[in-house]
DNA sequence: CAATGGGCTCAGAATTCGCG
DNA sequence: CGCGAATTCTGAGCCCATTG
């Protein structure tokens, strides 16, 4: 039997009441900014989940299953395809999850829906969450990516199913399943906090917007920054001074106070794309393969310098690693290391005279 | 003030352009 | 298509913000 709420909140009280001053002042900001589908702006995108919603409890209340034709609509709206189960699996399968879901075991339920081939994680959260927005939120790699930043005992407390933009952790079975027991406890424990707020009571009433605060601050953490926000001295090397920034995804290296560079990057699902330099005309691409044996490499040792120097490499450095395993010039490393810690798989410190210092999470 | 290291510069190389 | 010019790319080394 899995834990309960209390028992996972008096484990972790401590670390998510910091962890909920730490984001609290920005949380009501990012749930402002959600958007799904891309485009569709918060009141409209949270009329869209209630009318799911809606037609999903219909389902339950008629059948006590779901029907193929609100499945699909659910997946639909999360990925732009139905799918191709057929009707009499979509009926049994959700029949049995949501008698498990009647007793409160929400991962027991979720285990249950992804027996169907084609259906992770990420899927069956959408079908359980929207059953019940009060109590319950979506996990999928975009949401558990606005949590990558808690973490405890240099792991991360919940860890992040994989996604098409974030590599995400590797669970073996149905270890997502488990975790999103874990995910809908801290987002109840994070509402009950927004609850005690005069400013934020009002804005979060449901698990369901807790999540749609973090799906939407995973997002923001891969948005450019406006061009009012450039430093002075970054738009007078860069000539930004009259032109916009095109749109793309920027970031800023780890380089402390104005050392901090801006590059544009392309995650990609076979790699990742990098652009730098006076006009980002100086690109470099890694695959996914070489990214993935990169952080193995150094998931080896505990902090692990950055050492993008030219002249003068820092042996058992990511520059090292970059010259003389992937045969790229060490200077890379920087824009490669500030991208991983933006997506939660790097942690970063500054060492002695700043130097950066990196551990793969 | 010296040590440091990470971003930047700039010369030469490579590639593309443009014109007949 | 060929050829010189222009533009873009590249990496070796330099520069300089930051720290103790």
């Amino acid at each position: 039997m899995s834990t309960s709420y209390e028992d996972f909140i008096n484990n972790y009280r401590d670390l998510l009441a910091e962890y909920w001053g730490k984001i609290s002042s920005e949380i009501l900001e990012w749930k402002n900014q959600y958007e799904w589908p891309k485009g569709i702006k918060l009141e409209k995108a949270i009329e869209i989940r209630n009318s799911l919603e809606i037609s999903i409890k219909k389902n339950l209340n008629t059948y006590n299953y779901i029907t193929k034709e609100v499945f699909d609509q659910v997946m639909v709206w999360g990925f732009g395809i139905p799918t191709k189960i057929p009707e009499r699996t979509i009926n049994e399968v959700t029949k049995r999850a949501f008698a498990e879901l009647q007793s409160n075991n929400i991962s027991g339920c979720a285990k249950i829906l992804t027996e169907i081939y084609g259906v992770g994680i990420s899927r069956a959260s959408k079908i359980i969450a929207l059953s019940n927005q009060d109590c319950l939120g979506i996990y999928d790699s975009r949401a558990a990516h606005g949590l990558f930043d808690l973490v405890f005992n240099d792991k991360r407390l919940i860890p992040i199913p994989p996604g098409k933009v974030i590599a995400g952790d590797y669970l073996p079975n149905y270890g997502y399943c488990e975790a999103f027991q874990k995910y809908i406890y801290v987002l109840k424990f994070l509402l009950s906090k927004a609850q005690k707020e005069d400013g934020l009571s009002n804005d979060f009433k449901r698990v369901a917007d807790v999540e749609i605060a973090l799906f939407s601050r995973s997002r923001s953490i891969l948005k450019a920054p406006k061009i009012n926000q450039i430093p002075e001295h970054l738009r007078r090397t860069r000539k930004l001074n009259n032109s916009t920034i095109e749109e793309g995804n920027y970031y800023w290296t780890l380089a402390v106070g104005n050392k901090a560079k801006l590059f544009k990057a392309e995650v990609m699902e076979n790699g990742i794309f990098i652009s730098t330099g006076e006009n980002y005309k100086s690109n470099i691409f890694l695959t996914s393969l070489e990214i993935k044996n990169c952080l193995l490499h150094f998931k080896k040792y505990n902090w692990f310098p950055l050492g993008n120097n030219i002249t003068n490499l820092t042996p058992g450095g990511l520059g090292d690693y970059f010259l003389n395993t992937l045969h790229k010039s060490p200077k890379y490393a920087g824009h490669f290391a500030a991208i991983w810690v933006n997506q939660g798989l790097l942690t970063h410190r500054y060492g002695n005279y700043n130097r950066i210092e990196l551990k793969v999470l």
